[in-house]
DNA sequence: CGGGCGCGCCAAGATCCCGTCAAGGCGGTC
DNA sequence: GACCGCCTTGACGGGATCTTGGCGCGCCCG
């Protein structure tokens, strides 16, 4: 969930701020001074500040200055001052944008939007942990206890199909439909010969799997080290 | 030197922003229809670019959405339009920011640095270091043991994009639409010359590549000396 | 208890893909 | 105007990969 942290000194906008955005979805959190925000943005780590420039105590382009310090989270400046110069230095002091009041609120939401998506890709890390092996879906390969392990493409796109519903139950069909196309639905051979690949490449003892399950007349299941099975225990014989 | 790309349809307003743009020591290039700004995006891999609603021929936000099947570059829009539908329409098509006609230059130019500055830490973050050579992504040069590589423009743009997602496998597909643009998906023979060429310019034993590996059927992968472990980023405690 | 079905396993042929080389065209520079 | 470097394009082995068929075994069902 995409954190916001609003900051301003009227209580009215915050409220209407925060309202809004939490509607929405977003997880909001609000500051009324520069201290606090400065405060916050270190304790809460949010994804994108709003501050109003004009605040009581150190200013807003203080605040950004500060921010920037350490700092590159998304900041969108609120202000009444439309004057050139004012825009100028709030951008040039760090700030991401610049939006003058009054404004609409579909607008400032669009912006907010556009300011948390360019943070959005760092966001995801994906990594299927098997009892054996790792299947790390960004990078895009596997690794068991000797290293990486070579996959061929249509290997990968098994291994790939089944990591993304790990400890879930795929159909016969649904692999086959991923891998190879909705014509092929009924070619259950092709699955036989791959998923004995992907065992003599991955499991420790092959005609044993602990991981790549077979569900009899069903399809497979790719077996997770914590997800599958009950909390405590014992392994069955 | 920042690179900047202006997308508009009337000449006048072209003119004064390219020689505002150059007189402050940005590199400039221009384009007025929309086909021709994608092409040149493709091509010419701006840092930034700023681009007017109203073109003839495609739209301004279909143009924004083309670019964005294949880049994040920042795009700044210009328009006439002040309606609160036309801004929301375009920031969620991908731009990143949208400005209002008539702007002041100075609000403009900070906006450009605005977005410029997001890309540079990206660029800063470095040097990718791989067992026989190191790709300084911010000086745009490669060196190995015997000193600096000479790469051409496209061997360049080949392994930058490798870089950039160092460890992960960069598919076919992405490496040809980064390097030669949308239209060019299927000319895998573009990355075997490219590779083979690389790989002669960079690896001890060209036919035995130990960095920039070829995942058969899927793409390429350049390999760094730690190999893939995930050195997730964060900023410091 | 017997039969059928589904699964694991193996091997061989056909296909696709990659690396490599070389020549032609184009634009920029001297 | 000539030269040079770079990009594009086509063709050609060699090797990895996919496809396909067949066989035996165990489990479920009749």
């Amino acid at each position: 969930m995409t954190r916001v942290l609003v900051v301003d000194d009227e209580p009215q906008i915050v409220r209407a701020l925060v309202t809004n955005l939490r509607v929405r979805g977003y997880e909001v959190a609000s500051a009324s001074t520069g201290e606090e925000a400065v405060e916050r943005v270190a304790r809460g780590r949010p994804d994108v500040v709003i501050v109003d420039l004009g605040l009581p105590g150190i200013d807003g382009v203080e605040v950004i200055e500060a921010v920037r310090g350490w700092s590159s989270v998304p900041i969108i400046v609120l202000s009444v001052r439309d004057a050139e110069r004012d825009k100028v230095r709030a951008l040039d002091a760090g700030a991401d944008d610049y939006v003058t009041k009054p404004f609409g609120i579909e607008e400032l939401l669009a912006r907010v939007r556009a300011a948390a998506r360019r943070v959005a890709p760092a966001a995801e890390a994906a990594a299927v942990v098997a009892a054996d092996f790792v299947v790390d879906l960004a990078a895009r390969h596997v690794r068991n206890a000797s290293g990486e392990v070579r996959l061929t493409p249509t290997e990968w796109h098994v291994l790939e199909t089944l990591a993304r519903h790990h400890d879930k139950l795929v159909t016969q069909r649904q692999l086959l439909q991923q891998v190879w196309g909705p014509a092929y639905e009924t070619e259950t051979n092709y699955l036989r010969v791959y998923m004995a690949q992907l065992r003599r490449k991955l499991e420790p003892d092959p005609s044993r799997p602990r991981s790549l399950i077979t569900e009899p007349g069903i399809g497979y299941r790719l077996r997770t080290r914590e997800g599958g099975q009950p909390t405590s225990g014992g392994p069955p014989a």
